[in-house]
DNA sequence: GCCAACGTTGGC
DNA sequence: GCCAACGTTGGC
């Protein structure tokens, strides 16, 4: 079983639009790098843990825990010309970007916040907390997760 | 809203 | 294949 950090923009959707979902889960949607999606569609499986990272807001941070509950599959959202992650070059043929589902666990406690793990010497290594990183699907280590869980 | 860092595109 | 121009991410 494999740890791993998602971003999303909380007014895109937030952990509790996760939480309010009919069956508390979602297909993780949207992912349009490629670094990102291979780790998607190769390396999360179902049974994985995930940390719900707020991102581009007032406390970028931890919110949550959830759950992936299916591995990948195509991201249907590149198909929709309506959708706001529509994307001409990929079709049902041929796709290029996937998806996993993720379902709500729980929220942490309280925020864990980007400041704290930048201060955090354990989480020193986190990706996250890595020059110029952009990622919106990285992995995180045991001992990480532990860490990041000692802080709440 | 600014801007640094990074990814992608496309001309050559 | 190089690289300049452009677009996006995301902290602040």
């Amino acid at each position: 079983m494999n740890y791993w950090l998602m971003k999303s923009e909380p007014e895109a959707y937030s952990i509790d639009d996760l939480m309010n979902e009919p069956e508390n889960f979602t297909a993780w949607d949207g992912v349009r790098n490629y670094q990102a999606r291979n780790m998607l569609r190769d390396a999360v499986k179902a049974g994985d843990l995930a940390f719900f990272y707020h991102s581009n807001c007032n406390e970028p941070g931890i919110m949550g825990i959830m759950k992936v509950v299916k591995s990948a599959y195509p991201d249907f959202t590149a198909f929709d010309k309506k959708s706001p992650n529509y994307d001409p070059k990929s079709d049902a043929a041929n796709p290029r970007w996937y998806v996993v589902d993720v379902q709500f666990v729980r929220k942490l406690k309280r925020n864990i916040t980007l400041k704290e793990i930048k201060q955090s010497k354990q989480l020193s290594a986190l990706q996250l907390v890595k020059k110029g990183n952009r990622l919106s699907v990285m992995p995180v280590t045991d001992s990480q997760w532990r860490s990041i869980l000692d802080l709440e």
